[in-house]
DNA sequence: CTGAAAGCGCTAACAA
DNA sequence: TTGTTAGCGCTTTCAG
């Protein structure tokens, strides 16, 4: 059991009410008193104990966040920076990590309400209403993304597929290709059905053509992406651009695509969604639609705050942008005439 | 506020005793008012507040870790395994991000004080014992890695850097090398030094060479990994194959020496430590000493709770082995004869 | 300017 | 088998 404020008191010659004020800084103290135990605390090397703070006050100086995959860097990114946000705060941060699968959701929704944090950001797109009713119930602030429904407590952030897509596949146009492949995320998510349906829009709007075999679906890793590349590479006819629901997922494509002997841009463009690190060190290098991790966790941290405000109405709405970021993994579509299959040549550095 | 269980006792017409008894699974409680109080318990959705159990107990259920980098996906999915280990285990998990700056240690630090964390998982290694004494001294036990010291309530786990490095060196010296470079950690780092020596005496045990110069600092990142392979490139006489610190520094390396037009293993051999799942991604897959997260999770609690059990003797001491992952980043020693320089051979797929 | 005392939600003696 | 009570460490009226 480490010190307690009654220990410094008694040290000091005070109460503990005296120490408290002196602690929170407190006008109502003599200079001198003030001076005496701020001497001990830092002498006793005391911390105060943030749970009885807690238990007093009700907020746990706690937050959580609730995500799917830890090891896609974009989200460990993502948690940095809320992080960071949060700690200059005076916030902590719980870090809850899914793996995809909903059981752990649940458990990780327990999670938070047994350390009553302050508020949830929940990440993951497999949870249905029911599951944030005893978030909201517990009077407990919650963002979701691209949740796209608003209820008391709760606020979202749309990220802007429709938007980011689009600009993707005019960027594509632009080099020629017409037959646009699409890589998806995991069958059943929401997210997933927004980001496919961003780029049947893009698609028909735009004037290109894809077609049901070229559009399957993905498992926002890199093995899901590999899979699904070759699922469509083994096609008679192939489109000239894939299109993938994130980075890891065109990391993998782009490994499949290389197995196959096919060489990026020249044979087949490919694309991502997240801008991570590691999308500027593959080779080559890949181009992406970028999320801006601070602007995502400032909104999540601003969402969280404002809803706290006033639990009984519903939460706002954020819109975050996607920025398109060109690399070299595409490239003009290959003409449709010579397929460009010269063997030897070397991968253009 | 959220429901209290002062309501449901209320609600179960008995005292928050006998409500207490319930949820701790008590055998002194009738089957009958145990079963009422439980359904209440489901219907109102009641969650205990750990913060009060805390308090009443002295254990807060919640273990603290601090690592130089999350960004870094060894440290990712070490947290990861780490998290799942303890929600197993009912604890909880505060996840502090450094940076490598030791200011941010000091907070951190801070942080798990003011959480009285159960025990600090410390994976940094700019710390001074010093910072370390305000964890002691509140009774807080520690694990730090390649710390090479144990004092009264920390423990420590070492990882087998000279063994395993022994290791890379004896593969590479059957693949014909026998100059080799090595790009280290940060400087100053008590963990850079351990790498660094245990390649000097690989090195010196097994009959090779070195160079002061082909032996340069990084940065554990792979900007820093990058840079020092531009140096050790940029000399007249040249290492065939470089150790690195990690592995990030190694794909740093690799890019480096892409750029500059040299083939991976053709010209130069590279090679890293830890096995992130992106070693076997890049091109050419790397060949490295692979740290086990899962075992190095493993030690981290067993060593925390082992250290618990008497805060007054020093902690057990660990070692954690690396094993040797042969990919294709490393190959036979160019001859030294014909330096291999004809210019379009294809990156051999 | 400082102290006494109550109470946040929970558990564990002790009583009944 | 269940209830009463004190107290974990802190803050905060209310008195002094």
């Amino acid at each position: 059991m480490s010190i307690s404020m009654r220990e410094i008191a008694k040290l000091a010659g005070v109460s503990s009410a005296t120490v408290s004020r002196v602690i929170n800084g407190s006008e109502l103290v003599t200079e001198e008193t003030a001076s005496r135990i701020r001497k001990i605390i830092a002498d006793v090397n005391f911390v105060p104990n943030t749970s009885a703070i807690h238990l007093k006050h009700g907020k746990s100086q706690i937050y959580g966040i609730i995500i799917p995959d830890l090891t896609n860097p974009f989200f460990t990114e993502l948690v940095k920076m809320f992080e960071e946000l949060l700690v200059e705060n005076e916030q902590e941060l719980l870090v809850a990590n899914t793996d995809f699968a909903s059981t752990r959701l649940q458990r990780s929704l327990r999670r938070m309400l047994l350390r009553r944090v302050d508020g949830v950001a929940i990440l993951t797109s497999e949870h249905e209403a029911a599951a944030l009713e005893s978030l909201v119930q517990n009077r407990i602030p919650v963002v979701t993304t691209d949740h796209y429904k608003s209820a008391c407590g709760i606020s979202d952030i749309i990220i802007d597929f429709p938007g980011g897509i689009a600009q993707m596949v005019a960027h594509l146009k632009k080099l020629g290709h017409r037959k646009l492949g699409f890589i998806g995320g995991t069958e059943g998510l929401e997210t997933s059905r927004v980001r496919r349906e961003s780029f049947m829009d893009a698609i028909v709007n735009q004037g290109l053509t894809s077609r049901s075999e070229w559009m399957v679906t993905g498992n926002y890793r890199i093995d899901g992406g590999s899979v699904a590349m070759k699922g469509i590479l083994s096609q008679k006819e192939k489109p000239t651009a894939i299109i993938t629901a994130n980075d890891l997922t065109a990391i993998g494509a782009m490994r499949a695509a290389y197995d196959k002997g096919l060489r990026i841009p020249d044979d087949i463009s490919i694309a991502g969604c997240d801008d991570i690190e590691m999308s500027d060190i593959v080779y080559p290098p890949l181009t992406t639609l970028r999320i801006s991790r601070r602007e995502y966790a400032g909104m999540l941290f601003e969402a969280l705050r404002e809803t706290a405000k006033d639990l009984s109405k519903p939460g706002p709405q954020f819109r975050l942008p996607m920025s398109l970021v060109v690399r070299r993994s595409t490239g003009k579509a290959p003409s449709d005439r010579k397929p460009a299959r010269k063997s030897a040549t070397r991968r253009g550095r």
